[in-house]
DNA sequence: ACAAATTTTTAGATTTGTCTAAATTTTTTA
DNA sequence: TAAAAAATTTAGACAAATCTAAAAATTTGT
């Protein structure tokens, strides 16, 4: 597989879990920053290869061996994160650049030795499961801050939105993953929160905590 | 620079620094398994980026840039190298063939690091000296075990060829870099030597020999 | 239901990197 | 030094990945 087979399916991958399961051909255009004939072109070299599902103008989805491949490449992609800020100090808006380039390397024994030496993580650096090396996904269950009630306590577990804009913006208000947070007040006007964030005071907007999960603490 | 230029210029490179400073196409041709009519259109290519000298029918060398180019791609080559052996755990016979892809990875920061991380090594696990940041490069003025006279004692500190036959045929006879080797005999017929490694003794063919780079230790 | 709008595909071009076969230049050798 | 041999380049083709513009299919709106 070339690197821009690779990314097509990682792409469709994204896109089919965000609960559309067959995947226009201008949605993956755009994901992809290409033109629509592009996509069509590579549906059919991918569907020759029977990684997609694809009918002229029916849209496209993954085969069982396309799902494997995404959740393969995936895998590679979270587990350089997890190498690139554990080992060499990068912080977690820098790694998803080179953890693009560095998910196209081709050696299995390499990633299986990495897993290895990062003590086989469960999740990147911005919350997100890694796939084992068998395919085993667990998607996470949790929920957006956004979504919880007024008084829920809960622990920050993972961003949505992972820019390295978003995760600046984090760092510089000392939002981190592992945060406690209590909703103290909901704004009706504008859906912002009040929050306690360990032991401090914190406004946030709408637009933020609807990119944040959370995992709920029952007390 | 895509994948194919950077190898072409490792290549010249390495070529380069066997004696010829003039590169012919079929030469490499041959070190590029590729057709001569590739290089040559490849060549003008390099040419046009500045990259290498290149007149019609007259051979290839490197330009400063060139040379620069290349300095950096197996100073990348080689730290990944150390990387797969120091802290991944791979044997010297499995590294080169990753690392051949690593070597492409763009990001100025990411071999920085991971050259701080190893340590800032200055031999790759072949014995081979990794250029500096900025370019630094002592080629090693070692000799190879052949050319040593009779009674000479030396360290083993590199290897010519570094084929994975050869380096597995090394391991499997318990030759390594760092082994103090004295050679006690050369047979006229065929130019073997008979040495002491450490404390065991054995005969070696001129082959191996040649192949073995050294550093005399004066008596 | 049918015209209009939108989406998708096709046709044809371009770039990179490769190939084969033919032409050209350089080197060798007689 | 001129023919033969070898090396190199050119010409033309192809696959991968992309683009633009045009055609075709599908969806939408009245
Ligand atoms: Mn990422
Ligand atoms: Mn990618
Ligand atoms: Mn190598
Ligand atoms: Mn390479």
């Amino acid at each position: 597989m070339t690197h821009s087979e690779e990314n097509y399916i990682k792409a469709i991958f994204h896109l089919a879990s965000t609960g559309i399961e067959v995947i226009s051909t201008n949605a993956l255009a755009e994901k992809m920053e290409t033109k629509p004939s592009s996509v069509t072109d590579m549906m059919r070299r991918l569907s020759e290869k029977g990684l997609v599902h694809y009918k002229k103008y029916q849209g496209v989805s993954l085969t069982t061996l396309g799902t494997k491949t995404a959740l393969s490449i995936i895998r590679k992609h979270r587990l350089w994160e997890v190498f690139l800020v554990e080992k060499l100090g990068f912080t977690w808006d820098e790694v998803h650049e080179i953890a693009e380039q560095l998910e196209h390397i081709k050696s299995e024994k390499l990633i299986d030795k990495l897993d290895e030496l990062l003590d086989f993580p469960k999740f990147d650096p911005h919350g997100d499961p890694i796939p084992g090396k068998n395919g085993e996904f667990m998607e996470h269950d949790n929920q957006l801050l956004s979504q919880l009630p007024i008084g829920s306590v809960a622990l920050c577990v993972g961003v949505k939105d992972s820019s390295a804009v978003f995760l600046r913006f984090l760092d510089k208000n000392s939002i981190a993953l592992g945060n406690k947070m209590k909703i103290l007040e909901k704004e009706e006007f504008d859906n912002s929160l009040r929050i306690l964030l360990d032991e401090r005071e914190l406004q946030i907007s709408q637009q933020i905590a609807s990119n944040l999960y959370v995992k709920k603490i029952e007390l």
